[in-house]
DNA sequence: CCGGTCACCTGAGTGC
DNA sequence: TGCACTCAGGTGACCG
């Protein structure tokens, strides 16, 4: 479920609310979800204190006070809540984690896609070499971007979800961005005029920072760790507003499937290439 | 290198 | 009500 803006609002829940507590006691009820074994999740974390929460990409960074680091990336429906521990075991919840302070952290996953793996100093940078992500567009020149964009070919939407492009987007703010630079989704990317692309760097930040303000966008089941979701989704202009009106012009939204995925635009603001 | 399709899962919505 | 079907914020494997 989560892109850029939903995971960074939760790392900035977690900061704020996990950070500094001392882990007590871990259950894993779907081992499955943890990619190097659940055991060793359990054992790296217990007795540990969480010391900071970092963002790479969509994926989740939790560093320990023993020196290892916990990674979570929730793919389609993964939640974090947080709260004091309760005698029920939630439905879909998959992992709690107990802190000595009588408060938990709750891993829930509708449709179990998520995925998670605890690692060591060293694993974790090991982990850092081979994991293909590309820049963060909040930290990466209009300049990077125009010439990251010219070694590659393809077209313009596929590529900006691929990760090890760029890392961060996914199917709504894809959608969003390419709306608001004018650029219809299946442009070849060596097509794209520099200015082109210089102004779809500025809408993709201003986009990515403003859903940030409003902590995401909800359209189903995303939430941060109190459990209330974001409030971004009446911005779009685009995503999920199939037959509507375009914002800018009037004219009706269309859907296509590209890369796999529902695609929605402006025909006429987003001309074909 | 690139794109298309499927698989991984559960649940919501739609139309018959 | 029930059933069949489509769709969903992600990504990795496999194939041409």
């Amino acid at each position: 479920m989560p892109e850029l803006p939903e995971v960074e609002t939760i790392v900035r829940d977690l900061r704020s609310l996990v950070t500094g507590r001392r882990v007590k006691k871990v259950q894993v009820k779907l081992p499955k979800l943890v990619n190097n074994g659940s055991g060793r999740l359990a054992r790296l974390l217990t007795g540990s204190r969480i010391t900071s929460a970092h963002r790479r990409g969509k994926f989740i960074v939790l560093a320990l006070s023993n020196q290892a680091f916990f990674i979570v990336h929730l793919k389609m429906t993964g939640q974090f809540l947080f709260g004091p521990v309760t005698a029920a075991w939630p439905e879909h919840v998959h992992l709690r984690i107990a802190f000595d302070d009588g408060q938990e952290l709750l891993y829930r996953d509708i449709r179990q896609f998520g995925r998670m793996l605890a690692l060591t100093y060293r694993q974790y940078n090991k982990w850092l070499e081979e994991e293909p992500l590309g820049p963060d567009p909040l930290k990466m020149s209009a300049s990077d971007f125009v010439l990251r964009l010219r070694t590659r070919r393809g077209r313009i939407k596929p590529l900006l979800l691929n990760q090890a492009f760029i890392s961060g987007l996914g199917n709504i703010y894809t959608d969003e961005a390419l709306f608001q630079a004018g650029i219809h989704p299946l442009c070849p990317a060596e097509s794209l005029p520099e200015g082109q692309v210089r102004l779809l760097h500025e809408k993709m930040v201003r986009l990515l920072e403003e859903a940030i303000a409003l902590r995401g966008s909800t359209t189903s089941n995303y939430v941060g760790l109190k459990g209330v979701g974001g409030q971004f989704q009446n911005k779009h202009q685009v995503y999920g507003k199939t037959g509507q009106d375009c914002p800018r012009c009037g004219h009706p939204i269309k859907r296509l499937k590209v890369a796999g995925r529902g695609t929605h635009f402006c025909p006429r603001c987003q001309p074909e290439p």
